[in-house]
This record gives structure tokens, C-alpha cells and sequence, in this order.
DNA sequence: GCAACTGATTGCAAATTGAAACTGGTTTTG
DNA sequence: CAAAACCAGTTTCAATTTGCAATCAGTTGC
């Protein structure tokens, strides 16, 4: 694994952490899909990540921090994945980054729901999601209403409405 | 299906663009850096970038619609690089980014006093931001203020202190 | 006992990266 | 005018990374 040591500058910092193609893909999956398994990562994955390149990135994930590992009791082999604070305050970036791509950028409609609700949400819908996922991710006490349960709710609807129109 | 892409997803087709460990550079040293032609990138780079790499990375840029390219009437061999439409809406992106890496990185101060000042202007300064970047790249009327000045000011100001305190 | 499932690992070809030298030309300097 | 410096890249080549398919060893449910 390469060493750091480009510049202390903040984006080529974050660049050295998330600059490829797949590593904000993991972490979307795990964020927004609730994926908490290696298999469930690896099998529902829109983009079709490859074994070695998953196992790859959740080890390095987990060395820099973004993401913690521990045993599943129901199964002694089964990994949880969990997102620690520093991959739950990516949420403004993936929001930045969901806008940009909405705005200029091919993106199918059921795909890009979710980003369009969390742009529109603004900072405020931001906390609420981050709030959640400490709440799934870091034993932090359950919110009142459940963002994630809002984006994925208006995903299948777009997703249903979409394979309505095209039956 | 996409014949060569992996999904709509907005952030994927970001990654599909963005997703390597040089195109933000890049792009950084001509938005906060005024960079505009290949050498003075090459050479004021903090990162050391590769002449082959840099020249790869332009070339994709502009293919994407990130960047354009045109001559120099002052020199028949320069070219200018400059940011489209698409490359000036990254502002908000850099600044999430910046949030995120100085939240959690060891960034050094004097490359992360723009993007403290960035993240504390917020969404208002990034506007101001971009219409002075319009102004620089796509001909818009100057702005009253410029944002870039009072970044490139405070940089100046944090590297002259970490240089008077380190003599 | 055994098939399916678990988080990976291995082998291999192809693509990408990175460092340095090099190209063909233009502009500046002495 | 000639040498030096500058210009945007290109070439070369070794090392690394990627993507794919097959495989692994242990676990679980039946």
C-alpha cells in the first residue's frame, strides 16, 4: 500500500482516502442501502464490484477510520460493517456530490431520488440523516422520523413507477 | 443499460469522472490557484504531479466538459485551460470535501485556511465564489469583491506566519 | 453428511500509473 | 544571430492496480 505524503492540503488528504472509483461507492451502499455484509455488498451492488476490490476497500476503510468491523453474533464467519462519525459526516459531501452529478450528468430518475431529496432537504435534513445513522451505525438513541426510510420509500416508488411505465 | 458505465447513479457517474487520486487536483490549482497553463501547473504543483498524467487529466477534463482549452494570443504554443459551467458548480463539492478533511485529516494550516474560510462563508460566499470564477473563466462582469483575493490573502498570511515562526 | 453460505484469497491478463528522458517548436536573452 | 529558456505535451518502460473467475476454509441449516 502506498505511503501518504503528497501535501497536507485538505482535498488531497481526502483524495488520498477517497480518490478511486470505488471506495464512496461502499460507503454510499452502506449508507443509503443499509448494506452491513459482505455478500449483501457484493451481490446487490448496482455497479458490480468485484470480490477482491470490495475485501481491498473495507480493509482500507476500516484502517483510516470510516468504517469499523466487528463479529456478527448470529454468525460466527458473518462481519458487520458499521459506519463510524468519520463516514457518517461524508453526508454533505455525497449531497455536493449528488447535486453536481444530478445537474450535469445522465443520471437515471429512480437513482437519483434520493440525492435530489437530500439536496433539497438542505443542511437541516442532512443532521437529521446523520443523526440516524448514528442511531443505526453507533447505538445512538433513535430519531423520531426516519430519513432513511423517507428516501428509500420515494426510491421504490420511482423505481415502481418506472417499471410501470415501461411494462 | 449504459454501453460503457456502470449505473446512473449520480454518485457513481461523479466517480466516473472525478473517481482518481489527480482530476481534483487538478482542478483545485485552477480554481483556487489561478493555474491556466500546463506548465505553471506542473511545476507549482504541492502534489508533484507527472507531466503525462497532467496532460492525460486535461485532455479528459475538457472531453468531460470540466475544462476548455484554447490558445494564447501572446504565445503560439500556450494554451489556456479554463473552467466550464460544470467545473465552477464543483465549489460546493471542494467545500464539503475541505470540511471534511480538515475535521478529520492532518491537514497543515496554511493549505487549510481556504477551505476553513470556505466552509465558515458558507453557501453565500461559494456564490460569490462562483460568479468571481465566471468572471475569470467565461467572461461575466467582474464582481465587486473578490473572494479569491481574501483566500489567497489568508494562505499568504497563515505560510508567512509558519515561516516567521519556524526561522 | 452435505449443500448452501460466510468473508475473503489467489492467479492471471489487461490497464493504469509514475518517473525521466525526449520532441518539435517558440520566445527571450546576451 | 546564436544560445538558452520556455512551451505543451509524448515516449519509454518498470511497477502497480484493476477486473474477472476460480477457489478456499470454516459455519450453518437441514
Amino acid at each position: 500500500m502506498r505511503e501518504t505524503g503528497r501535501s497536507g492540503c485538505p482535498i488531497n488528504l481526502t483524495l488520498e482516502i477517497l480518490g478511486d472509483r470505488w471506495s464512496l461507492i461502499v460507503l454510499r451502499d452502506i449508507m443509503f442501502g443499509n448494506r452491513r455484509h459482505f455478500r449483501e455488498m457484493l451481490a446487490k451492488s448496482d455497479e458490480g464490484i468485484a470480490s477482491n476490490i470490495l475485501a481491498d476497500r473495507l480493509k482500507r476503510l476500516v484502517e483510516r477510520g470510516l468504517l469499523s468491523r466487528r463479529d456478527d453474533a448470529t454468525h460466527k464467519q458473518k462481519a458487520i460493517y458499521s459506519l463510524t462519525e468519520m463516514g457518517i459526516a461524508l453526508v454533505p459531501v455525497f449531497a455536493a456530490m449528488g447535486e453536481w452529478g444530478r445537474r450535469f450528468l445522465p443520471v437515471t430518475e429512480e437513482l437519483s431520488i434520493r440525492a435530489e431529496l437530500l439536496s433539497e432537504g438542505g443542511p437541516a435534513l442532512w443532521e437529521r440523516f446523520m443523526q440516524e445513522l448514528r442511531h443505526l451505525h453507533l447505538d445512538a438513541p433513535a430519531p423520531e422520523v426516519s430519513v432513511l426510510n423517507e428516501l428509500t420509500a420515494a426510491y421504490r416508488a420511482a423505481l415502481a413507477r418506472r417499471q410501470s411505465a415501461t411494462a
